[in-house]
DNA sequence: CGTCAATCTGAACATCATCAAGTTTCGTGG
DNA sequence: CCACGAAACTTGATGATGTTCAGATTGACG
């Protein structure tokens, strides 16, 4: 039998991806600064020593939370606009706005994975999917399939990259 | 003699803004997520349990903590704004441009200060000056400020608003 | 079948937030 | 001038937390 069917036994099989995801559910409930590394080993059912075999302490495992709450946001942004197809200008422009509900929408959906996403913690982080300025990428890609479609001149695109991160703060 | 000049005796005089002033410093130093309770009293020269004469908990401090920063935020704005004066389109302009550059340069100069003033700790807080839609005031009297003069059309005010809330993420 | 490394436990330590009870000080009315 | 009550602060304790470390348990591999 596989390591992930057999039931827990002394070895978890997969405690380091156990642990992200149940802090990750902890922190969408009651927010970064009050996890617990002892409730989140609880939960898992195991001793709050176990964690420390797979993280070097409390904020490289909240880093791994802000690690993968940027991986479900870019998941879910890119879900969205890989739904409307075609090049045309009219396309890119859909694709566009979707992109920018897709992300609004998941920020008041998880608002406090989106927090931690944006926190410090992130930095100096092994496989973010952050490009050199901080901002995700795919913004980036669907600004630059605007320009090139000719939906929109390049001398402005810069600025409006960031008008999506505002939106969210006012809700949040 | 005032209780302000007393030197320490065994009632401290002012206790409450002495902790809330060393609690700013000391989340500038270490960042919020960090801070202890302890440490902020150690630093007055007080016990940790006198801080709960003034606050509910910790997380109240770090409330007034968020309501300060928020303060020095609208002030350090609107010193720079109120430096250039008339009221002449352009000079509209020119004070909606130094608005922006003050709102940036301190979240460059106090990135922990501005990170604990915008996030949920001052929700359910007394007296700050945040409007309804939780964005700065000042900012908003600027913007008003440029439509009235003919700077700006009124369609596109509420969008341009949270550019600048945008800029510091590419940083921080 | 025996050995080894990886994994997890148990108990321990220092620190933290928080609180109840006692102590000191200040202002105020007699 | 002085007692008295309220407010400010301290002491000591409690339970939870992050973290460490020596050892028990296990699966894999020779």
């Amino acid at each position: 039998m596989t390591p992930e069917q057999v039931g827990r036994s002394y070895h978890h099989g997969d405690l380091r991806s156990a642990l992200v995801a149940a802090a990750v559910a902890r922190v969408e409930e009651v927010g970064a600064e009050h996890l617990s590394l002892r409730a989140v080993a609880a939960e898992v059912g195991v001793s709050p020593s176990a964690a420390y075999h797979h993280f070097a302490d409390k904020d490289a495992l909240l880093g791994e939370v802000a690690a993968t709450g940027l991986h479900m946001l870019v998941e879910a942004v890119s879900t969205d606009v890989a739904a409307i197809p075609g090049d045309t200008r009219e396309a890119a422009r859909l694709r566009f706005r979707a992109a920018g509900q897709a992300y609004v929408s998941f920020a008041l959906s998880h608002p406090q994975l989106f927090r931690v996403a944006f926190s410090p913690y992130c930095l100096d982080q092994p496989g973010v999917p952050t490009t050199d300025d901080g901002s995700v990428p795919v913004l980036s890609e669907l600004l630059n399939d605007l320009v090139s479609t000719g939906g929109m001149n390049a001398t402005v695109r810069d600025d409006s990259e960031d008008v999506f991160v505002a939106t969210l703060h006012g809700l949040a």
